[in-house]
DNA sequence: ACATGTCCGAATGTTGACATTCGGATGTCC
DNA sequence: GGACATCCGAATGTCAACATTCGGACATGT
């Protein structure tokens, strides 16, 4: 069974570059994305990048105002919260429509090498490179493309926020991530709908917890 | 408090009207939005006719594939439970958030204008647009952005199908909308957290049942 | 008949030039 | 000094021409 390899276009790309430059700290939170800067860096029209930096709106990544263009959102615990709020929701429907489809296996993989990285010293990004896949994992396989498609429109943001988290330099993180995860498998693998519901949604909520304590404002 | 007035582009203007041709049933589920033909019909240029189209594709209302176009979203039984699960989700986190905040005066009113409508016989159509605008009501009451844009990547969907359940002729809509509203206004009154959750997603998973067994496939 | 190869028109993807809007700097009046 | 009007540069919004891609029609060979 092949993945469909889907040629893409250069809005696609600029996106993805951009992208990686917010993850990098290049632009930070609060930073304007001008056009025509990004533009002649990429060396596209702006067209395209005006299209990439639609698709990075749809992500959350950023937010555009009428003839006031572009910037990369702000981090404050509200917007934390409006992200975790909602992502519990949906965290809780995806685990509990995941059961009996889920690759087991696949999952485990990841939280075994969560685990290996955690005792080699890993860069807590790798950590959250694997907790992210591990989440993807779970939606992908509900199969419901509305509900990818919600998270998708968080994840990026997901991935900010936690991002700050560790080089802010709390390294509580690295001391939950292999157990919470691991405890979701067992869950899914016994596959009671309710317990996995609940845990999942509480998984996200003590992630906000843990979150809330360092930004600003 | 007035609401801001926010300039406008032609873009969301194009979108306006191309959503609108759809729900008027201009263009059915499945059929092709040419982009030079729409730039044409609303002397726009074609970027700005792309851009609108972006903007529905947020909504889910159309999709697109590289260098193939645009489509109007296809209505099978399958896109109908994914909308409908998701929509639950949010459904009962909204409502649950909205408890003490949500204008409990206004929603009132939206149910009465339903009964009223109801007894003088209006069409289903209006009822329909009063019954989103009860549950907008209860997003915005939420003050949660990103809830509010989940929310809005459904809305479209949600009342798209609804437009073809009343079309198909069913006047079984009719019998529990008030009701049903009603139920859920009494339930916010008392704020009881867990039961307005519960009757909030069972509200939604009631709709989804009323539909599915008129759809194609 | 079936599969494969090749054209070609139609539609989308991309681009650079032109038009419009914003918001701060400056100037003016009271 | 503070409120208001007026400019101006920088950035975004809009447009129409050019480039690329898709997928069906047709042809070809088996």
């Amino acid at each position: 069974m092949l993945q469909k390899a889907g040629r893409r276009g250069l809005a696609e790309e600029a996106a993805d570059r951009i992208r990686d430059a917010i993850f990098r700290g290049d632009f930070p939170p609060g930073a304007a994305l001008r056009e025509v800067e990004l533009a002649a860096q990429l060396d596209v029209s702006r067209g395209s990048v005006r299209e990439g930096l639609a698709i990075l709106e749809r992500e959350g990544l950023v937010q555009s105002a009428w003839h006031r263009g572009t910037k990369v959102i702000d981090l404050t615990t509200r917007d934390a919260r409006e992200v975790y709020s909602v992502r519990a929701a949906l965290e809780g429907l995806a685990t509990r429509d995941a059961i009996g489809r889920v690759d087991l296996a696949a999952l485990t993989r990841l939280v075994d090498a969560m685990a290996r990285g955690l005792t080699e010293g890993v860069a807590s990004e790798e950590l959250l490179a694997l907790d992210i896949d591990f989440h993807d994992t779970i939606y992908q396989a509900t199969g419901n493309r509305r509900l990818i498609e919600a998270w998708q429109a968080l994840r990026s943001q997901v991935y900010l926020f936690q991002l700050t988290r560790i080089r802010l330099g709390h390294n509580e993180y690295r001391a939950v991530v292999v157990d919470e995860h691991r405890e979701l498998v067992t869950l899914l693998t016994r596959g009671q709908a309710d317990a996995v519901t609940r845990f999942a949604e509480e998984h996200v909520h003590s992630a906000l917890r843990a979150l809330a304590g360092q930004l600003s404002r």
